[in-house]
DNA sequence: AGCCTGCCTTGACTTACGTCAAAAACGGGG
DNA sequence: CCCCGTTTTTGACGTAAGTCAAGGCAGGCT
């Protein structure tokens, strides 16, 4: 792979000129992670942030009981573990690989380094950062004051945005979907159900169409308590 | 109040010069909120951000049913919302004086361009975000995959290695600490009760005293089932 | 003192969701 | 095409924690 045209590629260097993006790939080490490898654990000293080249990483917490839980998924063009470079010590979450892929790895030394001298670079990292701050303030509130039900509504409907067609496939496998939205897969198999059987989607394999898309945001807005169990059809 | 004082008291700008503090504490608008008023809602447009001169505020999200999350509380010599300044749009959490007291208002344009002329500030900026960052996916990680009295023993057991003393006073109302806690004021009253009961802390009036730090450590660190229901002794 | 208002606690009950276990469904090799 | 491992689904069940509804226990005010 190609290494410079894989920084060029990526979002949090938007906008700098040839010379700094050289600089990057120059302090830049490739690295590659099959399917289902291990990128880095929870506790790990962390020296450096990573992007993703080609491939898909999940971001995950794991409790002592064997739980998880996703916080993020990344894909191409992506930064993650930047938080590595300025605040210290060691990652707070997990990362694997859910497909293989090519990463690049940046030593947060030699990339501080860069930072000093590139007033656009650091302001794409604060953009960045206070990018995920959002995202994950969100989550924090989908999390502690809302249901399964409705948050895996808003997430198919983020889906159905995305992707202009009607007719949307899962961007993970379910299991990991579950772990995603803070639950089990089991539960998101009965929620799946329940909303297949209200007619709000349709479940077809894998593939997911959206019939009622008011409905569903209906849900994901309130609290399940918009109509009684949860359409109006008759239970 | 001064609020060239104040300025120099923020954390965000320790390490600037001089000139760089007065410019900032030239852009600050002092502002004063009472006990319960509210400084932003989420959804305001978010023209700056804050710092805390005297008083207290909480971040705060709110469910449709009225449920209430505390995404963090701060005290003097902290900032808020400054995902406000990179990030525009709207604030994704509302915020609300918890006591009585003076605040700056940093303007988002005006910060925006001091920020360009200043390395430093914008090196501490990086570092603000990214703590914040690590501290929300521990939040994260505390209400997808703890139960209650797990998030309940490890507050506890910080309280305790920030005041030295073995006799604590929670730093809030209980019915703001549940909700700090992602639970609500009942549940947090039976927990601290059972907490009692089994001779891991000892309950008087408001105060609190930690008997037993290992158990507590243990609670908080695994899931419940460290040891059956809760403490060897029997129930 | 007395009262009121807000906060905290307690009890009985409900429920969303997790656990455990087993059956289906799926997806490649061979 | 069949077999095996993984993923998904379904069912029966358990439980943490939320809801609802009374009480207690303040502390401030008149």
């Amino acid at each position: 792979m190609d290494k410079a045209q894989a920084v060029a590629g990526i979002g949090l260097f938007a906008g700098l000129g040839a010379k700094e993006l050289a600089a990057l790939a120059g302090i830049a080490e490739v690295r590659r992670f099959g399917r289902g490898e291990d990128i880095f654990f929870s506790g790990d000293p962390a020296e450096g942030f990573f992007s993703v080249a080609s491939g898909k990483v999940r971001i995950y917490q794991t409790s002592l009981a064997g739980k998880e839980h996703i916080v993020h998924v990344f894909g191409p063009g992506e930064v993650f573990a930047e938080v590595a470079v300025f605040a210290g010590g060691v990652y707070p979450a997990s990362a694997q690989a859910l497909e293989a892929g090519d990463y690049l790895f940046f030593p947060r030394e030699r990339f501080r380094r860069l930072l000093a001298d590139d007033p656009d670079l650091a302001l794409n990292m604060l953009g960045l950062l206070s990018m995920r701050l959002r995202q994950l303030v969100k989550k924090l509130e989908d999390l502690s004051l809302r249901e399964v039900p409705a948050r895996l509504a808003a997430h198919l409907l983020l889906l159905g945005a995305e992707s202009k067609k009607k007719l949307l496939s899962l961007d993970l496998p379910k299991g990991q979907l579950a772990a995603y939205l803070g639950t089990i897969p089991e539960t998101l198999s009965r929620v799946l159900r329940r909303f297949a059987d209200d007619g709000l989607i349709s479940l077809s394999g894998s593939a997911i169409e959206i019939l009622d898309a008011g409905r569903l945001e209906a849900l994901a807005a309130g609290t399940a308590a918009g109509t009684p169990p949860f359409g109006p059809a008759a239970r």
